[in-house]
DNA sequence: ACTACGAGACTTTTT
DNA sequence: GTCTCGTAGT
């Protein structure tokens, strides 16, 4: 009797759906349906009783694909999904590590570096070893250290073969010393120390492994050494793990990742059958083929082709630029014909390699007064006052965290310099004591003494007026006595700062209404509530990723358009040394990867593609000549028509022609005049004030807030 | 303690 | 071209 969760699946899809309990490699190809399969594999896992979602793990690598996950399942099944783990690597293993904190050997509120943490505390240590940054690079240590981390590898275990690797083992072990004497673990310590927790605790690991019959892994082959080590220990004997990924689409080795895992794991896991999903329910046929023929030049692959039973569809577009200007402004004009045809904006995307490029096209498009998004940049909890007000947060939760101290000793200003840190620093290291324990020891004398024990005396103070009060509370208060938001109002310039400020209190408003919605499992339930948001604020900073809705043309790297569709794709800068990026060229494997990459950017059209290149662009400051990519040689010329050449310049709208009419009347600028701007959109002016260097207008941008723009840098343009 | 200027870098990025 | 970082100068 075929249950509803199975129909509408294709024969592959319903085999891997129903496959019995054992592990299965799922090849997923591009626009397949994995989520699909993975999701009704769990629902019909429950709905036939062979697993409660108690006995369910699904681990994923973005917090957006666990939610999803969690949502769709919920849509199926008429149950609650809460007894499953549902999350990230990262995630799951933080919720393990707070519940077994002391076997792990964590304080109960130890905190979560992110990169930007993780690098300013390894400059901290280098510079209390006195070492000579110019030798050691703190970004080399930091990549020696998460690189050997992510392969399971501690200090000890390092096989260091000449000096140089010696001493990074050194700094290693000494930037472990010093997390764990300030109570911090950064994002791939979650993972070593459940790793090592599971390893060494056989009772724990056995209550997991008894629990947990059911893993399912999304995207697979982005999985590194550790995280692979870390699925076959809490895999027990009788485990079935249903890992799904597709090797054509890992574009991330650069940070760990080895597809080679699904290998190893067909080996290790016994994998009797894999199962291949090929077809396609995105894009049409010419893109597919396109896409085939592409990745079909790369050896060392699973080996798999997409196909669809929709048409062939239209060409691909192939326009050759004279310029990156020319590019820009055909792409300009190639969207104004498709929004003609009611092709919707958010249904196009523009895809380039690398960040540096958007730029050419966001002015392009500005100056055509097409809406555009664009995805990638600092995330909200990643922006320094953001940050600052985390730190104070921080030290309450934990006073040993050394960076979060060093970051608001003297932010605001409080007279606390570098000479007194750097006293504080020798009383801390002397004494194997945290800064706070040397600030508090009292032996530091005089007026630096005195200003830092005020600082102290703040941290004490505004600790024990949080103490009860509801999370938004705590932070508003912070804030206020903090001076911070004092700080940011007293200066002209930074008011969005405040605003941001503002807007943290609201997420802690908004976190603390989902988490109270949310019945939770008994480990988890006695947590604090300021230690859960500080954790959720690192491990969740918000993704890069477009979020569907507003109508505006989708602009994004290649990589964070994995996973996405798009009606009509425009892929530019296809150029040798772009794409394939020139240092790519130096990595083994690496054209190989960028070939993957090019395969995830054709595979994300569903109708209409166009790729671009131009024959002169600016890069670095200067004029390069570049010959086109050899990726487009790969695809089958049949599937490509050629639009115009670029032997005469494509008209284009010079952005000089703009600044000239703005600068043509004598005052361009009055109150109720229409404007646009490059970050905030359109708006009107509501306000002048001085003249010439130093003009400023209040705008009102709408959505956007209201703000003081410096005219001579604010690259205002009248509408 | 804050600002200003110059040097140098500069693929991709989640947690 | 543009951003970050570090140092020197006020």
């Amino acid at each position: 009797m075929p249950s509803p969760l199975l129909h509408g699946l294709n024969p592959e899809q319903l085999a891997a759906v129903t496959l019995p309990h054992e592990s299965a490699l799922i090849l997923a190809g591009a626009g397949s349906g994995k989520t699909r399969v993975l999701t009704t594999r769990i629902a019909h896992l429950i709905q036939t009783g062979q697993a409660s979602p108690h006995g369910i793990l699904a681990v994923t690598f973005t917090n957006k694909a666990a939610k999803e996950m969690l949502s769709r399942i919920s849509a199926m099944l008429p149950i609650n999904p809460r007894g499953m783990w549902v999350g990230t690597f990262h995630g799951l293993c933080n919720r393990l590590l707070r519940t077994h904190h002391r076997e792990a050997g964590l304080p109960a509120l130890f905190q979560i570096l992110d990169h930007q943490d993780q690098l300013s505390a390894i400059k901290r240590l280098l510079k209390s070893l006195n070492v000579d940054d110019e030798k050691y690079p703190p970004k080399q240590v930091q990549f020696f250290i998460n690189s050997n981390k992510d392969q399971g590898i501690r200090s000890a275990k390092v096989e260091a073969y000449d000096d140089y690797t010696r001493r990074l083992t050194e700094f290693y072990a000494a930037y472990d010393a010093q997390c764990q004497r300030e109570g911090v673990v950064d994002f791939a310590e979650l993972l070593l120390r459940t790793y090592e927790l599971l390893s060494r605790n056989e009772l724990l690991r056995e209550h997991y492994r008894s629990r947990f019959k059911h893993i399912l892994v999304d995207e697979f082959q982005d999985t590194n050494r550790l995280q692979y080590l870390w699925l076959k220990l809490l895999a027990g004997p009788d485990a079935a793990v249903f890992a799904v990924g597709d090797d054509d689409q890992s574009i991330y080795a650069f940070r760990g990742a080895q597809a080679s895992n699904m290998q190893e794991f067909e080996r290790d896991f016994h994998v009797s059958k894999v199962i291949k999903l090929e077809q396609n329910y995105r894009s049409h046929g010419n893109i597919l083929d396109a896409a085939n023929a592409l990745i079909s030049q790369n050896l060392h692959r699973l080996g798999k082709n997409l196909w669809t039973s929709e048409g062939s569809g239209e060409p691909i577009r192939v326009f050759a630029a004279y310029s990156d200007h020319d590019e820009a402004a055909f792409i300009v004009d190639e969207i104004k014909a498709l929004r003609s045809e009611d092709v919707v904006l958010s249904g196009i995307a523009l895809l380039y390699r690398s960040n540096a490029q958007s730029r050419i096209l966001e002015h392009a498009l500005f100056n055509a007064g097409l809406p555009y998004r664009v995805y990638g940049g600092l995330r909200f909890f990643e922006r320094q006052e953001v940050k600052h007000a985390l730190a104070y947060l921080r030290l309450i939760a934990n006073s040993g965290d050394d960076g979060a101290l060093l970051r608001v000793i003297n932010f605001p200003a409080r007279g606390i310099g570098a000479r007194t840190l750097e006293q504080l620093q020798t009383l801390a290291t002397e004494r194997g004591h945290t800064l706070w324990d040397a600030a508090a020891s009292g032996l530091l004398g005089g007026k630096s003494g005195s200003s830092v024990g005020a600082f102290l005396q703040l941290i004490e103070s505004l600790r024990a007026a949080c103490a009860g009060l509801p999370l938004s509370e705590q932070i508003e208060h912070v804030l206020v006595h903090s001076g911070l938001i004092a700080h940011y109002k007293a200066s002209k310039t930074e008011a969005e700062r405040v605003e941001n400020l503002e807007e943290l209190v609201n997420a802690a408003v908004g976190f603390v209404q989902e988490y109270e919605a949310e019945p939770l499992e008994p480990d988890q339930a006695a947590q604090d509530i300021l230690s859960v948001f500080l954790t959720h604020a690192t491990l969740e900073a918000g993704e890069h990723q477009a979020a569907v809705g507003s109508e505006a043309l989708q602009l994004m790297t290649v990589h964070a358009a994995k996973g996405l569709e798009f009606h009509s794709v425009f892929l530019s800068g296809l150029e040798e040394g772009l794409f394939p990026h020139e240092q790519s060229k130096n990595e083994a494997d690496g054209v190989e990867e960028e070939r993957r990459l090019m395969y995830v950017a054709l595979t994300r059209a569903r109708r209409r593609l166009y790729l671009s290149y131009a024959q002169s662009r600016m890069l670095h400051g200067q004029v390069r000549y570049g010959i086109p990519s050899r990726f487009l040689s790969e695809i089958p010329p049949a599937l490509l028509k050629q639009i115009s050449g670029a032997q005469t310049p494509y008209q284009t709208e010079t952005p000089r022609s703009v600044v000239r009419n703005s600068s043509e009347s004598n005052s361009p600028w009055h109150i109720g005049q229409n404007v646009a701007h490059a970050k905030f959109g359109q708006g009107v002016i509501v306000n002048c004030e001085g003249s010439g260097a130093d003009a400023r207008v209040q705008v009102n941008f709408g959505r956007n807030g209201v703000k003081w723009l410096a005219l001579e840098y604010a690259k205002l343009e009248p509408v």
